[in-house]
Formats: structure tokens, C-alpha cells, sequence
DNA sequence: TCAAAAGTGTTGATACTACACCCATGG
DNA sequence: CCATGGGTGTAGTATCAACACTTTTGA
């Protein structure tokens, strides 16, 4: 019997979308690419080959680890694109996942890597339509994305829309422990519209397991909110 | 620079759910696997390889056409599943789609290859709960699966559950003209549990643009119901 | 005229939204 | 005591589910 490794198979590739909410905005790590590359645009999204034998999930956590120096994320697989084309180099199949972080923690690992950019995901849609995504720098500027890496951004903005009423990864934004407004913050960021805030606190504690811890947040001018965690081990 | 072919890479497939609802059950086609294979089941959904510079949508064209002789049918990713050891002969990545079809139309094409079986899924938990299916023959006897594909096919009815509701994918399991009982039979069969008839109906009328076309069904006894058709062309 | 299934009307419960209001804190 | 944001109560509205009911056909 011949191996199946003799036949000419496309390569495949690991590549992330790091998010996190910052200043009211859905941000994603995007990666200046190398000079000397003849195709796409100046940025994309960090990714890695998949080694023989390797996970699929090793491989996300390596990328992640090398780019940023972060050892541990929530992640999620979205989904796999198969464009010939995508890269120049010969056609490699790219399966894309999203890491989900506090920005705190996010913040710090992209000034680590010079080549790494925190961009503003924009979209024009509204509601869960889908369509693509524009990444902006922090003067509102549009970044050039490598070949179809908008699309890529607007599917994720998709998924967190869909995802953010029936399941706690919008927690995942957030430290262990936080404030409704925080939540509240997190969720008009992805959902790129304001919400009432006595309904948002409501559908919030009927919907998820949390707890109030009793402590206050600190520092803040005016009365301090009081500070939430999940109740159980509440993974995505 | 070196090519990025000359790292050892895993092979990628893709692996096909097509999918019916028949006898008031929700129907994969599944496939005997070739003997003196040492790993896994006996049954396995139909896959083959992803060829150089083809792309995934061709290949899921290719396999679907190979093993049923069915030359259109609307699919869409599912997942893709990494997990090293799926393939005895090496690491193989496979990219899984869900192929929907009116039960004439698979029925037809699983009876042309005497490899396949229309598998009954069955699943234990409720609502979207998650976690593996079986695939029950016609006697209701379990079929082994190979490797991680009772994982699968939960993970389908999970998303099949979760976009009947928001989505047009349940007419897809029919032909382009149905009565509003056989739409209730696709639900039914998919969550698992009956549904009240008014209640359903108004639901259906309400989320999805459907159009009645005066013309009843034939050849049934009793009161014949009207033929439904979607307004527009809403594909999912 | 009867059995079986198609299709509709009504009602009570539930969930959601909008609005107004009170509370706590720093200055 | 005032400005500001945290947090709560209430009332109107839309949605949903259960039930009873009428309609239509073949035998």
C-alpha cells in the first residue's frame, strides 16, 4: 500500500486572532508581514505550520507562546480556509482560531514583538449579517490585510455576535474578577452598538452563573461598582 | 528562501457528513471501512483527500460525486479535526462538512454504492447540551465508527440544533416544494423531541419568508396540506 | 357520516424594553 | 450638597405555548 504522504498535499497552517476589548473597541493582534513578499498586504494574522504529528491545539499554543510569550489562553477553533493562493510561497490551508484574553494581558504581549500591531476591528454591518472586516491603527487609519484575512475578521465578528447571549465567552475578555459595566463595555465593543444598561444587567445575571463578591473595584472617581466572578468553571 | 513543502506536514482530507431526515430520523451516510485496517470501526464517513492546489469546496465536490454520483448539494464546514492517530497509515487533518439533501435524492445515491449505509444518528442529551452520537443501522443496532467520528456527529447536531431556529437549514432536507407537516417531521427529527403544531407553524410563517403556492399535496388519504416554497432564494 | 389530519382563534404566562427613580461616593 | 455613575422598581409590550376549535378530504 503507498503511503498517503506520497500523494502532493497542500500545506496547513495554524493561524490566530488574538482578541481582546480595549477602549471600547474590538482589537485583534495583526503581524507586520516580511518585506520581499509580492502578493497581499502588509498585515496579517500570526500563524505557524502545522507540524507532522503535531496537534492541532500544540500548534495554536506554540504560535501563541512565540509570538507573544503568553503560555495560556482560552481558544477556540473557527474555522478552515482552503484559498489556493493565500500564500505565495504554494497553496497552504490555513485553520484559523480565536484567542481570547483580558486586554491587560494582551496589551503586554504585543509591546513585547515589534512586529506586532493591536488593530481596531470595524465593521459596517450591523446585527449578525456577516460580510467583511476593516482593521484600523490608532489613528483610524485602515491597515492593509493579506489576502483574505478581512473575511477572516468579519466571520470571527460573526461568531462573537452569535455566541455572546448563550455563552460566557464574553468572560473570557475579562479578568477573573470584574464589574457589570465591564461586561457591559465588552459586549457593545463586539456587538458595535450601546445597550440599556438595567436590561443588560438583568438578561446578564439570568442567563450566567455569577457570583458578587462583595468587593468594590478601587481608584475610581464616584461610587465604585461591586466586583463579579462566575460561579463554577464556566469554560466556553 | 526554502519552500514550505519541504517541512513534514500532515496530509488533509475532508470528511463528508450527508445528511437526510427520513422515517421521522435524522440520516448520515456512512461508509464500510476497507478491511485489514487495524485502528477504529468498521463505519466511517466518506472522505478523500485534499490535492494540491485544489481547493476544499472541490474536494468536498469531488468526494460527494465519487461515492453517490450526486452532482449538487449545498454543504457547509462544520469542523476540523487535528487529533494525530485518526489514520493508521499516518497524521492526517480532516476538514468536515455537513452535505444536506431531500431523503429521495441521498437514498438514491447511497443505494448506488453498495459500501454505503444511510446510518440512523441518535444522541443521548438534550437540547444543545454537546457530546458524541451513535449511528444506529435499520434493526437499531449500534455501527462501531472509526476513530473520533461519534464526536462528530454530535458535534453536527449541535450545530444543526442551534442554527434550525435563526437559519433557513432546515429546508434543505426538502425538496423545493413541502407541506409545513414535513418541515415540522425535519425539526422534530433534529431536536430530538415533537413540537405543538400551532405553535410551530406560526414560528416557521414568522422567522422564514415562505411563500404558500396554492397547490396541495396528492395521493395522500384524508385532507391534502399546501405545498410551501421560500419566498427569495435563501440559501443559508 | 366518520376518522384523521389540516389549519385557525383565544387565552394566560413569560420575557423583554423603556423609563423613572433611588443610592453611594468624591470633591 | 452637587455631580456622576452604580443599582433597582415598575409598567407596557411583544412573544410564546397550550388548548380548543373548525375545516377538509377519503372511505
Amino acid at each position: 500500500m503507498p503511503s498517503i504522504f506520497d500523494y502532493s498535499s497542500p500545506a496547513i497552517a495554524v493561524d490566530l486572532a488574538m482578541l481582546c476589548v480595549h477602549g471600547g473597541a474590538l482589537r485583534c493582534v495583526v503581524m507586520r508581514r516580511a518585506d520581499g513578499v509580492e502578493m497581499g498586504g502588509d498585515w496579517a494574522l500570526p500563524g505557524g505550520f502545522v507540524h507532522r504529528d503535531g496537534s492541532l491545539d500544540d500548534t495554536v499554543k506554540r504560535v501563541l507562546h512565540d509570538k507573544t510569550g503568553i503560555s495560556n489562553a482560552p481558544f477556540e477553533q473557527l474555522a478552515t480556509y482552503g484559498v489556493p493562493g493565500r500564500d505565495p510561497r504554494g497553496h497552504v490551508i490555513s485553520v484559523v482560531y480565536l484567542a481570547i484574553m483580558p486586554s491587560e494581558v494582551l496589551i503586554k504581549g504585543v509591546e513585547a514583538n515589534p512586529e506586532l500591531r493591536l488593530a481596531r476591528v470595524n465593521v459596517d454591518w450591523p446585527g449578525e449579517t456577516g460580510g467583511a472586516a476593516q482593521a484600523l491603527d490608532d489613528t483610524g487609519v485602515p491597515m492593509r490585510l493579506a489576502f483574505d484575512h478581512a473575511d477572516i475578521l468579519g466571520d470571527m465578528v460573526k461568531r462573537l455576535r452569535g455566541k455572546l447571549d448563550y455563552t460566557p465567552i464574553g468572560f473570557q475578555f475579562l479578568p477573573a474578577r470584574f464589574t457589570l459595566r465591564d461586561v457591559q463595555e465588552v459586549h457593545e465593543a463586539i456587538l458595535g452598538q450601546g445597550l440599556t444598561k438595567p436590561a443588560f444587567r438583568r438578561k446578564l445575571l439570568d442567563r450566567h452563573a455569577l457570583r458578587a463578591t462583595g468587593v468594590r473595584e478601587t481608584g475610581g472617581a464616584f461610587r465604585p461598582a461591586e466586583l463579579y466572578e462566575l460561579s463554577q468553571d464556566q469554560e466556553e
